[in-house]
DNA sequence: ATTTATTTTTAGATTTGTCTAAAAATATTT
DNA sequence: AAATATTTTTAGACAAATCTAAAAATAAAT
């Protein structure tokens, strides 16, 4: 695979997110994504399509070709491993680790992130509970459950927290509750919601269904 | 502390190595070490003097000022953690660690840099037995030894191996030894100079002098 | 102490990624 | 469908980091 440059990266990263959600992307949306002006995203479009990365043609928009899919998943990948290090290996929070890993994700070692991957244990989802990407590509189908979903008594694994605010956080810590915890919930008590959940092999804890519908997990 | 290029950082960098050896830098010899032309550096030198990071008069030589010291401390702090993390925890070969990073020492997060030494257990020695500055650009003064000079018994840490042929990191392998193994001398051979060494509390194994002279450790 | 060689700097060009302002294409509205 | 608004592209400029070729300063050699 050819090398790009950063700013050919974060473009093509851009595009592949914004393509997600409306098919064709168009000139305004990604500038005004990338932070940049709408002539600067034309010329970087010129040079994206003669290298393949896209289809584009003038005043139509655009959208990634494979080529250019595979090279925004790996970016994607690499991000989200480095998220993934960030808090569970290094103890970040959430909230700092998105800016740092968007440094990280431009390091250019295939074999790093193979390496990375492995000490990690091969993560599917990082922090956010956005799923991460192999290396070919491939996306994990695996879905996830928030704690109300999760049937009663079914061993599964944390792998993300959508409210993470300080007092969730604070809370999760004090109950050793993180990033791949195996979990399982052993009681549900209908009248609140609430329900009580076991944690590792050890402790328990009633959670209220508000901070509940927060954890999401996986399991197979 | 200011914001600098890649390219600022490595002349930096770069600099300060040189000046470690011949007091005042040359134009050519850091263009020659940069990979780079002279008129180059010319350009180079005049930027990072308006920035106070060099002292240098035309025709005269260069050297780093106390502010561009304590940068380049700095990036080498960051490279050697790096480098560190990659052999120990990724499980890298010592040969392949610099070039990834040189890349990875341009991540600006200080908080990521003071979490990752926390992280490896603040080592003092990176792979290659060079030292690692800590936060405030100190660099530890501990002596290194290798095994033949170590007195009998005394308990060290591996800090360092010199000869990193695939033989040798073969050998290490398979006794376990790595950046970090606690290591003791048992038993000195004087008829051919090889030793009997005990590994962590468990093992222990037969060095010859040629193997032990390039297993350098420190202890305190 | 001249001449010659080496080192260093300047002057001007190139590439990359960005910008502003104006022109061109497309969309929307009356 | 003509007028107006919006979007996108072009044209030309700029800063950063590099280069080549030539000039200037310094060092070495006769």
């Amino acid at each position: 695979m050819t090398k790009f440059t950063i700013s050919e990266e974060n473009h093509i990263k851009c595009v592949y997110h914004l393509q997600q959600q409306t098919g064709l992307v168009n000139t305004n949306a990604l500038a005004a994504e990338m932070q940049t002006k709408a002539a600067s995203v034309t010329d970087m479009l010129k040079k994206l399509k003669l290298k393949k990365i896209l289809q584009y043609e003038k005043y139509k928009g655009f959208k990634l070709t494979e080529m250019g899919k595979k090279i925004a998943l790996s970016i994607i990948r690499k991000h989200r491993l480095w998220e993934y290090f960030l808090t569970v290996k290094l103890g970040f929070d959430w909230a700092k680790v998105h800016a740092i890993a968007e440094e990280l994700e431009h390091i250019s070692s295939e074999e790093l992130i193979q390496k990375l991957d492995d000490f990690l244990g091969n993560p599917s989802f990082d922090p956010h509970g956005d799923p991460i990407p192999d290396s070919f590509g491939k996306i994990p189908t695996i879905k996830q459950y928030n704690l109300v979903q999760l049937p009663i008594k079914k061993k599964a694994i944390v792998s993300s927290v959508s409210n993470q605010s300080a007092q969730m956080l604070e809370m999760l810590k004090h109950y050793k509750i993180g990033i791949g915890t195996p979990i399982q919930i052993t009681k549900q008590f209908l009248f609140d919601g609430s329900m009580e959940v076991k944690i590792l092999k050890n402790t328990t804890c009633i959670l209220s269904e508000q901070v509940a519908k927060n954890i999401f997990v996986y399991y197979e």
